[in-house]
DNA sequence: CGGCAAATCTATAACGTTATAGGTTATTTC
DNA sequence: GAAATAACCTATAACGTTATAGATTTGCCG
């Protein structure tokens, strides 16, 4: 039983416009649309305008395997990158791996990052509507996002760089942070640290909510006191994280045990830290995340945990390809578990007793 | 007049082979062959045999438009990056600000990176070979470099990061490694450093032997005595620099003022030197350049000079996208020239005179 | 030896686009 | 008023691939 006006099904419309759309939508031959949409010169102002717009409101975008075949245009630029000289940082070790993992499929990568004065929903919309892509693998995901949501609803094989916790089950690779939170905690509890302080990512984003959580919550299963500061939590340049640790360590009862999420708030919250004359390793401890080598150099006495981007962009491509192949595999959601943290050189760890 | 045998013309045989190629030559139909290829029940073995090895031997590749068209499948796996939480590095940097430049344009951006077990050409080849791209960007030319010259002799679009010097004028954005060069030398030998040193970049780099040349000439115009030595090249970890400048510090007449490339061997660099006990700043300087905001955290007293990829990757875009349109563009060349050095904050700066 | 099935191959159409040649009006020219 | 011209539009083919339905050949059974 229909009602009245037809009831637009999920997938009625679901179907892209394309030039034999608009023709008959408008009336004109296929030819016609093509050319006017190019504003040839053969074509009438009147036609134009009216083709130009329906195809607006029908949201056509052109096929790009048919104007690729016909014409030879790929539309594509090739990033040929050497890896040979480079300290990899997270990013860029993130598309080696993917890139790695597809090496001998008839994948190709293409990039896409978005920008703050972008919606991040925009790129997903435009690979997911065009068909540009067999699939999308995403990073930085929050506690309720959008995209993955959007993605979901439209069956668009995907996988994440982090969790989400919206009910949705999805192929994701995520560093454990409330392990790590936990980790990070014991180890300076061990120490004999009596006053720990969090510098805690942008609170969006959920490995924040994971770092927190475990940090707290250790912390408090131990009976050791501890701050989760509103005021402190890292920005990109770590201008922000160096003032406010500084101006911390300046008041009463200041910290002597600091975990941080990256390498630049590890370096902030030091620089902010020995502002007010306190040494590391002697009047206060961080320990730090970090996928590159950096932070042993930038101080002996930084206690590392080591994060592997490379395996979860292996992972993660290796999970997507099954979603798109519709594999039913069971390994399509990871967890890398932090275990030990690297003190000073060489090599005296601290192995978790679990 | 036709010798007797067909004289292959460099672009008879130019067109790709397609199934209609292999069908010719083996004499069954396309269809046939199609399903050959894809090894369905219904070909038998024989035929299956002939149509591989013909395909094999004539180099046959599917071409993905006609693929995607008839089948929608994309065989492209796209990344969505967010920019919002990274300390951005050279590379992600590069691949952001080429992406950037690249919204608005109908052009996508895949990423090959190639890795060191690979052929440099291999990638080069096969794009050019299935024409999936309308041009590469490609970066850390050598001196004499193929993948310039195969490009080049095949006359498909390319923009360099990074210069070449085989008499071949190809579009490129450079940093200028030679002035680079001078200026650490002139900074340092203005602080009165009496003894310099170089840590080179693996010699076959194009900007290794600009830095070099600089930095020397520099020296030797001044009548400063300088050291470009033969053991100390940087690694990519940092760990020969760290022990050869350790060595080189412990031997008589250690240098005063060290130029070095990159961000990881100015850190290994300075780690190597104060393993003698020496002060950054006070018993010698090091002039590093770099694209992110992390040595000045480092250690206050770096010099640095600042190296903007972002800038690098717009313009490699632009020029290639000018290369792709055939549009007669003057700007297909350019260079960023360093005229400061930045030192201890809050910007004490040393202006060029030049 | 007719008939039937299996094995193997082929013709055709379609995906969405654009270049080309051609068609139809209306308008101008002499 | 016939012919040429301009203005505007359309039909067709082709790019390379694959799914489908159908064609041909071969072998086998009774």
């Amino acid at each position: 039983m229909a009602t009245i006006t037809d009831p637009p099904t999920p997938d009625s419309d679901t179907q892209r416009p394309t030039l034999k759309t608009i023709a008959a939508a408008t009336g004109f031959a296929i030819a016609t649309v093509s050319r006017a949409l190019k504003d040839a010169p053969d074509i009438g102002e009147e036609t134009k305008r009216i083709v130009r717009e329906t195809a607006e409101q029908l949201g056509y975008r052109p096929n790009r395997a048919g104007v690729r075949l016909r014409t030879g245009k790929t539309n594509v630029i090739a990033l040929v990158l050497s890896t040979e000289t480079d300290v990899m940082n997270h990013t860029s070790r993130l598309i080696y791996s993917i890139a790695n993992a597809l090496r001998g499929t008839a994948y190709h990568l293409i990039v896409t990052p978005f920008f703050p004065d972008q919606d991040p929903m925009e790129p997903i919309r435009y690979i997911v509507e065009t068909e540009s892509a067999d699939g999308i693998i995403l990073n930085q995901t929050k506690e309720d996002d959008p995209r993955v949501r959007y993605m979901h609803d439209h069956g668009f094989p995907f996988a994440a760089h982090g969790r989400t916790s919206m009910g949705i089950d999805h192929s994701f690779f995520d560093f454990d942070n409330e392990a790590y939170g936990r980790l990070g905690a014991r180890v300076m509890a061990e120490r004999g640290r009596k006053r720990l302080l969090i510098v805690p990512p942008p609170r969006a984003h959920m490995y924040a909510r994971h770092m927190t959580f475990g940090f707290s919550d250790e912390c408090a299963l131990r009976g050791l006191p501890f701050e989760v500061s509103q005021d402190i939590t890292s920005d990109s340049g770590g201008e922000a994280v160096e003032a406010a640790i500084a101006a911390r360590f300046h008041q009463p009862n200041p910290p002597d045990g600091i975990l941080v999420g990256s390498t630049t708030s590890a370096m902030a919250t030091i620089a902010g830290a020995e502002s007010s004359g306190r040494v590391l390793g002697r009047d206060f401890d961080v320990v730090a995340k970090e996928a590159i080598a950096v932070l042993r150099r930038f101080r002996q006495d930084i206690l590392i945990v080591r994060e592997d981007v490379g395996r979860a962009g292996e992972f993660l491509a290796r999970a997507l390809l099954a979603e798109i192949e519709k594999r039913d595999w069971t390994d399509r959601q990871g967890l890398e578990v932090p275990v030990k943290v690297e003190q000073r050189p060489p090599g005296r760890e601290v192995e978790d007793k679990t």
